[in-house]
DNA sequence: GGGAACCTTGTAGCGGCCTTAAAGTCAAGC
DNA sequence: GCTTGACTTTAAGGCCGCTACAAGGTTCCC
């Protein structure tokens, strides 16, 4: 099996097989004369893990966390739920600050039923106020590790 | 005003500042005889007004976006409303994302509630499960632009 | 044997900064 | 007047999680 074939299997890009490679999730595939790298069915089901804590919002970082335990299976499970205990956690933080978020958007935007000039729009008046009185980085980040609000890049 | 004098007003970092206007988010500064910049209390404003609309989420883009609006006043407030509508839904999916995976999150965690070995923590073994199961690529990324879990770095 | 479709490594880019380095400037204290 | 230390300047590089591109090697099919 070759890195495109796994790339299908598992729903992701070659390019991002070999950059978990290099990262270390991915064990260093074994090579064919060719020095193509040669994968099995056992990659298949990390790539998959690994894709799916992805999909929950897990950081390369802990999913390496997560694999570690798959690995040294001597290791304790309360580490596990440590782990996700922490992300849920940040992910739960994340979405109470979004939602903050959303309804200051929407006073905001209540302020402008109608069109008109820039010059009087009441939403920039508004954040203009708001600017002045807030202090900010409230939110913005710093303890958990769930971004703001705009969707990833790739994928 | 200097730059430090900026950046403690508006609760930023210098670095940021020059950032930002590199990126033409704040003007060219004017310089003083020994080339640091000069500020007033209009910058502070603008930085203001930029900061806060960062913690509100929107990208360096929409708010240039916004600016522009602000320094021409003759434009039309429906493009304001606009950007803020998309905005609003940008961040109201990001949540509910994050909601559908703080639930499976939690689900997950209930699997284990004992501390067991890692060979059959229950975990683990639900990530695998899921993994195959899911075709995953399901939220993670394309409309909108609000990130995933972990919060911004810097800041 | 020729061309398409793969594979390889390496490098650079996205956003939104932060950090570091090397050099210039300024105010205060001795 | 000279040093010290706190500022400033620019430039370059790093962070995450990839994506994209370039330049070359390999394999496959006709």
């Amino acid at each position: 099996m070759k890195i495109s074939d796994l790339a299908k299997a598992a729903q992701t890009q070659s390019e991002t097989i070999r950059y978990y490679e290099r990262k270390g999730l991915l064990p260093q595939a074994a090579r064919t004369q060719a020095n193509y790298r040669a994968y099995d069915e056992s990659h298949v089901q990390r790539l998959a893990f690994i894709r799916h804590c992805r999909a929950l919002g897990m950081t390369l970082t802990e999913i390496a966390a997560l694999l570690q335990f798959k690995d040294a299976p001597q290791k304790n499970c309360a580490d596990v739920n440590n782990l996700i205990d922490a992300h849920i956690g940040h992910v739960s933080q994340r979405i109470r600050e979004l939602k903050s978020l959303e309804k200051e958007l929407k006073t905001l935007r209540q302020l402008c039923t109608d069109s008109q000039q820039a010059a009087g729009c009441a939403i920039l008046g508004g954040l203009e106020k708001a600017a002045l009185l807030s202090g900010d980085s409230a939110y913005s980040s710093q303890a958990g590790h769930v971004h703001g609000a705009h969707p990833e890049v790739g994928s």
